[in-house]
DNA sequence: AAATGAGTAGACTAGTCTGTCTACTGTCGC
DNA sequence: GCGACAGTAGACAGACTAGTCTACTCATTT
């Protein structure tokens, strides 16, 4: 009797592993022995390595949404639900095996492959809209309109998950929540 | 007789591979044949493939502010001086081999070397303070701090950087631009 | 003339990689 | 009872990995 099925084994040993060590240093050996599983039902559920991958980069985004969206339920207040946006982040990067942003490590590894590069930006475009959405229904001062302060969001929270990732660290994203604060 | 010597052209192409495929799909056997040189001779001039990446990481670095100096060298005013940065960035992207910043793609498949770590931060550092000078010679809208303002400068382009080499594009980084206009 | 060092080609070690295949076991539905 | 299926262990193929080593050439310096 097993705990969990033999699928959801690989997939989570992968997924752990694709995000603490990267894709390429990964093998399917080190996936197998970790996970527990043969060789054969691995490739019985995943035709390939890059299908393996596809399937963590699905199943990620699925997962980041619905964590966003259970932090973002209970708050309150257009204003503090555009906060709370840094504040989901600075919760993430205060988790002690946080590496930074799983697609986008993904998307420096990757050289060429299309489908990889296609979910990644989904799952951005994706989150971009969201923005856009809680930006509209909040007041500020309308230094920038809606659209600018929704792009300038976006690229601070980008650019303090990637400083934060290298420096191991979540500053970078108080530093950004308070800019936006000025703002708002 | 050699155009050019073999150091420099193992290193040369070693660059432009991890640069273009990664780190870790780079073999030695690609380099010494792109570099057309002999194995030992790699081995010769580098004691193994992490020192070649060090190499790699250095004159990256170096290369990079002699290159964002040239282009604020002929650049006057305060105001304009802060700008640039921008256009900088956005004359780097309009390459057609551009495929985001060298670091980050490095430190992203980078698993725990802590050589390797230290020149990224050394890097991206060194460009912070830079930054933060420029800002202390610019008049602004002081609706940021000038410490604030560096900040979200550096943290814009961080993030411009990564959706551009994501979106293949530099919009992102004129959006950036003109978002910082608008408190200058 | 001898020695040094940069360069060559390529064999070699010892291991890893992804992916395929065979032969077997246990369980479930019919 | 029997077939289908999910699972096991592990051999195997063929290619690639980083790195070492030998034996050689050529040019420059001492």
């Amino acid at each position: 009797m097993k705990e969990t099925g033999v699928k959801d084994r690989i997939l989570d040993t992968a997924s752990r592993l694709f995000y603490e060590q990267g894709y390429h240093v990964t093998g399917i050996n080190q996936i197998i022995e970790e996970a527990d599983i043969a060789r054969a039902s691995l490739y019985h559920h995943f035709i390939s390595k890059t299908e393996l991958l596809l399937a963590y980069l699905d199943r990620s985004h699925e997962a980041w949404f619905r964590e966003l969206e259970d932090f973002m339920r209970p708050v309150e207040g257009a204003r503090e639900r555009v906060l709370a946006l840094f504040d989901h982040r600075i919760m993430r990067q205060s988790r002690p095996n946080w590496k930074g942003c799983n697609f986008n490590k993904i998307a420096a590894e990757n050289s060429g492959d299309e489908q990889v590069l296609e979910r990644v930006k989904r799952h951005k475009g994706r989150f971009r809209t969201y923005i856009r959405t809680l930006v509209s229904e909040a007041p500020h001062k309308r230094v920038l309109d809606d659209e600018q302060l929704a792009d300038m969001i976006f690229l601070l929270l980008e650019g303090a998950t990637v400083a934060g990732a290298m420096f191991r660290s979540y500053e970078e994203t108080e530093k950004a929540k308070k800019i936006v604060e000025s703002f708002l």
